[in-house]
RNA sequence: CGGGGCGUAGCGCAGCCCGGUAGCGCGCCUGCUUUGGGAGCAGGAUGUCGGAGGUUCAAAUCCUCUCGCCCCGACCA
């Protein structure tokens, strides 16, 4: 491809909405452009990459025995409505009427529509294990998107979803999903790692996210030291602590902390650790309001709360809501006599002996306090976030975090649609059975885009090969006709060898074409000059390294080559 | 949803506080020179100053409303 014949259109300076490495240089680059928040437009440049990615996936779903299928991106609220996600999916679901006044919604994922085609046509459990998947533009109408392609409202993805006759071969269907899904990063160049996760909106019993370890990752994922234990903090387990010590039980007082609020402003004026202090916090979820008491250095992960509680969000009480349950204002809540409000309690409070609380009253804590003989708790359990530092709970070592990019994830979701939407097939003895579902997401645009966050340097991005735009720019310097010639000698003998070769045919500078072959990044670049050619040779440079080598114009394609299969 | 910021030429920005009818750099067009890491000189084109309303003799500038975008936060008591 010549540049002359490409909208290529990149950026001297950064553009001054984009914070992020991967954002930053996808636009200067001149990959995509931004419509609206969140919605972009992909240019040539970054279509060619996306379909890179895209062919990767296809060959290892089909590899995997997955079969390609499309589904619309409008889908009808009854579908919807038959699974409860109509309400359950939240504002995220974009939906709209058409001119009937019929309510339709945008595809933020398909296990509906995908559901419905397979119990329509799925009789019979010769026919399993069946594993559909598309790669489709979906449509989430994320809160905050950011980040360029890394959370956008209109996005492409990989989904799939597999259907089993019992748990077992569902199994199957989900370990072969990760395993292509783990070939499939490994081709794309990036440095991921397989955790344990939530699954959320999804629903379903087992998931695993692909999280690519960046710095500018949104997700934070834990993991042991030691051993194989790895997990998103959302789902990362604590195991409940030994049973305390034996230490006596002192009586309760109360002590006056007059504008002590936090945990560290109590502690304080108390003169204690913060694992020393129990907070109280305030939830509300869906119709009821629950206390939530951990441990004063620790913090409470509201995936687990709301997982307990079987809701679908919890939110903080707002500091009316808190005047009213406890009869003071935010700083001095305390389990301690509240009425018509529930007391979970996170495991580490169950080891505390004599911990300090708020009294619920203005300027007041207890000092002293001790669950059970104080104040009663419904129920103890996993409630708080891991924290660098806590045992693996498998034992093997201790945790550490890391931010992480999800670029996939796989849920075993067992018969939660097929249940709900009455997908049966019919066994070997004729008996009708719900089938067992799995599903499994990439976001393709996330993928390329972490692939630069991992990828660059000062002057650009530097591609993995399997997803590079082209594979080698070529930089004619000048317009001799001795450099013309060489170059379009060149431009054809790369294409034989099977390379794609961007030409950079531009009257410009030498500065000019370098610093944008630096930026868009390819592989490799060849350049090609008066000067060179005058001792017969042209150079090559390896982008990632920098290096520079001289070779004979005729030795290029085989020299590539060789580069690029070792 | 809350807070902060920004919207002025294709891009990056100044001008706004203190009203007087719009400017800089890059890019773009023409010509000449130049040509191995973002060229030089000369000439040139390009703006409903996000939108609406108001104040004023006069508004990019002041006031009100509105739309869009970016960043942070979304409550840890």
């Amino acid at each position: 491809m010549r540049t002359s014949q490409l909208l290529l259109p990149t950026l001297r300076e950064d553009p001054g909405e984009a914070e992020t490495v991967s954002h930053r240089l996808m636009l200067r680059s001149g990959l995509i452009r931004k419509v609206a928040a969140g919605i972009y437009t992909y240019l040539p440049l970054g279509l060619r990459i996306i379909k890179k990615v895209e062919t990767i996936i296809r060959e290892e779903m089909n590899r995997a025995g997955a079969q390609e299928l499309l589904m619309p991106v409008a889908s009808p609220a009854e579908l919807w409505k038959e699974t409860g996600r109509w309400e359950y999916y939240g504002k995220e679901l974009l939906r709209f009427k058409d001119r009937h006044e019929r309510d339709f919604c945008l595809g933020p994922t398909h296990e509906e529509v995908i559901t419905d085609l397979f119990r329509r046509e799925v009789r019979s459990y010769r026919q399993l294990p069946l594993n559909f998947y598309q790669i489709q533009t979906k449509f989430r109408d994320e809160i905050r998107p950011r980040f360029g392609l890394m959370r956008g409202r209109e996005f492409i993805m990989k989904d799939a979803y597999s259907f089993d006759l019992d748990d077992a071969g569902a199994k199957l269907s989900y370990q072969k999903m990760y395993d292509a899904y783990s070939r499939i990063f490994t081709r794309c160049g990036l440095t991921f790692r397989a955790v344990e996760a939530d699954t959320g909106l999804i629903g379903g019993d087992v998931s695993h996210e692909f999280m690519v370890l960046a710095e500018t990752g949104e997700a934070t994922v834990v993991y042991s030291d030691k051993g194989a234990y790895a997990a998103n903090l959302e789902r990362a387990e604590i195991p409940a602590p030994s049973e305390t010590d034996g230490t006596p039980l002192r009586s309760m007082t109360a002590v006056s902390t007059p504008q002590r609020k936090t945990v560290e402003e109590v502690t304080a004026f108390l003169n204690i650790s913060p694992g020393r202090l129990v907070k109280t916090l305030l939830y509300e979820a869906e119709a009821r309001t629950v206390a939530v008491l951990v441990r004063g250095d620790h913090e409470v992960n509201e995936v687990k709360l709301a997982r307990l509680l079987g809701v679908t969000e919890v939110e903080l009480a707002g500091p009316e809501k808190v005047m009213t349950l406890t009869g003071a204002p935010v700083g001095f809540a305390g389990p301690v006599g509240l009425k018509d409000v529930r007391v979970f309690a996170d495991y580490a409070v169950k080891a505390m002996r004599n911990f300090v609380i708020g009294a619920n009253q203005a300027d007041t804590h207890f000092v002293d306090a001790n669950w059970d003989r104080d104040f009663s708790v419904a129920s103890f359990a996993d409630l708080r976030n891991a924290q660098p530092g806590d045992p693996s709970p498998r034992g093997d070592g201790r945790l550490t975090l890391a931010r992480g990019i999800e670029v996939g994830q796989v849920f075993l979701l067992g018969t939660k649609y097929s249940k709900k939407m009455n997908a049966t097939i019919l066994d070997e003895h004729g008996k009708e059975r719900l089938a067992v579902m799995g599903c499994y997401g990439i976001g393709v645009g996330r993928t390329a885009a972490a692939a630069v966050e991992q990828n660059h340097d000062e002057k650009g991005i530097i591609w993995p090969f399997p997803i590079a735009p082209f594979h080698v720019h070529l930089l004619p310097l000048g317009q001799s006709a001795a450099v013309a010639a060489a170059v379009s000698g060149l431009y054809e003998q790369l294409q034989i060898a099977g390379l794609e070769v961007l030409w950079d045919d531009r009257d410009e500078r030498a500065g000019v074409k370098f610093n944008d072959a630096d930026l868009i990044g390819a592989p490799y670049q060849v350049v090609v000059g008066d000067k060179g050619l005058a001792e017969g040779t042209v150079e090559v440079k390896t982008r990632k390294t920098g290096e520079k080598i001289k070779l004979a114009p005729a030795d290029v394609p085989a020299a590539l080559l060789k580069r690029m299969a070792g």
